[in-house]
DNA sequence: CCAATATATGAATATTTGATCATATATTAG
DNA sequence: CTAATATATGATCAAATATTCATATATTGG
């Protein structure tokens, strides 16, 4: 006998909640909006090719030749990446005739890549 | 007239490339399998609704019953994505009856955590 | 034991996404 | 101008993934 089919949010199956514990945890809770642009931020460097040119990056400014060279992918590949990384801010670049110089947009990112390291190598 | 096909890994089309600064970066990076571990971690951390469960637990524990509450999704999706949360190393939890209390598996997550907050919040 | 509750999980599905291919744009050399 | 080079991008497709549904397992109260 099915229960009814949620209301709206899969709340009536639910008889176990600590509703002072639920409530205290919502108030410290960042904004749904902030985590969202949060996990986007995280999803975009959760992906092997990005993380690799996020890495390189991290060192000194390449274009987009040397970095093709560097992690192993193609051109389009390391192309249609960066784009991913530039509109969500990580990278930006500067045109040098027909060179296309990368580097790191946010001074933030590498001390994310240190604190997800220490989670790695620990 | 395409160029032969890519050998390997498409580098027969790049020419530009300065093998001096590849040579340098190469070296200063971290080894793929230490980037790849890296972006899996994030990865992880990159879906809204993990993201949600993730810091709902940088509180105090919870058990599945207030994350779902909390986080508006279904028990069963809350409970898929503790298993990847877990699978991961990111959330542990302790059996009190039938009521899992969750919690977060390592120190770190909190300052990545943090560390993106300030991309986002910059 | 039985019914109810809390959580876990397999299967199916719809969506997202990363790579490739083909091609476009832009810049420079000659 | 023309050919070549560096990069960008649209379309397509296969693989990955998050959710839902149905159901299984486990624990507790009565």
């Amino acid at each position: 006998m099915k229960k009814g089919k949620k209301d709206k949010e899969g709340e009536c199956e639910v008889l176990c909640i600590n509703e002072r514990k639920v409530a205290s945890a919502r108030k410290a809770m960042k904004s749904d909006a902030t985590l969202f642009k949060l996990a986007e931020v995280f999803k975009v460097l959760g992906d092997p090719t990005r993380m690799k040119i996020v890495s390189a990056l991290l060192q000194e400014e390449l274009c987009v030749c040397d970095l093709t060279a560097l992690i192993g992918a193609s051109q389009s590949a390391v192309s249609h990446q960066l784009r991913v990384l530039r509109n969500m801010g990580l990278v930006k670049y500067r045109k040098d005739g027909r060179i296309a110089y990368y580097s790191l947009d946010d001074d933030h990112i590498s001390s994310i890549l240190t604190a997800g390291l220490k989670h790695v190598e620990e």
